[in-house]
DNA sequence: CCGAATTTGCAAATGACTTGCATTTAACAA
DNA sequence: TTGTTAAATGCAAGTCATTTGCAAATTCGG
């Protein structure tokens, strides 16, 4: 058998990181290669985020923007590990968060009464924000 | 001005509703031009799916599922035009329903504490079904 | 510093979906 | 029924987020 090194935190993964955490909300993978520091290819950007998601430091879904289409949006993991879901407004495009997940009891009445497991939740809301609204 | 002709619910059309009214439950583009009996091309369906969609006969959302990658999902309206939301199987790639939205009251109170006008939620489970379960 | 394993850059590939354009179909007035 | 014309479709090329193959660069352990 083969040792294995450990995956590194590497630069770019740590500024991947540090651009998502600094951001408080959900963002794109273009949107976090516009805002990183380090010279670094999309390829990568897309690698570090799947590093970041797969070690447990980030999360993530994927959102359907009539604008901006179907992207993956990424955001830092919270130090209690709780979900969030998020409104997405359709004219400015800014995410406005929805706190923790609510929908625990709900999934287990589901869970109970179908015999399913579920995974994963994916949640959220588009909509017009109140400063769009005038 | 120029007399506009009402657009025509063509045999396509009316096929593609056929085929996602039987189905009974969300299919993508490409189970639709699968399912469908006519000769057709895959534009045309996709161009067939917004018609519909675009006409309230059908609605959609976008899923992901690891095996699958993002589609989007289209049903036939139900006759109460109530929306649903689904459970997937990541194993089988099944949906089960997962009945009414009952999210109303939830998106009620977002709006009123956030001054925002939901336009539209999207709310999916994924995991195991029973059946893939054993 | 050395050699092996991991990361990264770059370019090409993928896959869902869209679009331009020429052709076919269908609405409808004559 | 027929001619005129808008709308629908087929086909091929384009778009765009994301992935992947591979060579070069970086890093870890010794
Ligand atoms: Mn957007
Ligand atoms: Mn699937
Ligand atoms: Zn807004
Ligand atoms: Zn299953």
């Amino acid at each position: 058998m083969t040792t294995r090194k450990t995956p590194n935190m590497t630069k770019i993964r740590q500024a991947t990181l540090d651009v998502i955490t600094v951001a408080g909300h959900p963002l794109s993978a273009n949107e976090v290669l516009a805002r990183i520091l380090l010279p670094c290819n999309p390829a990568t950007i897309y690698r570090s985020l799947h590093y970041l998601e797969g070690k447990g430091y980030a999360h993530s879904f994927v959102l359907h923007c009539a604008e901006h289409g179907t992207e993956r949006y990424y955001m830092a993991t919270t130090p209690e590990n709780h979900h969030h879901h998020w409104f997405h407004c359709e004219q400015c495009h800014r995410f406005i968060d929805l706190g923790d997940c609510s929908l625990a009891p709900l999934i287990q009445e589901y869970q109970e009464k179908l015999g399913i497991q579920v995974t994963r939740d994916t949640l959220y809301l588009t909509g017009i924000c109140a400063t769009c609204q005038n």
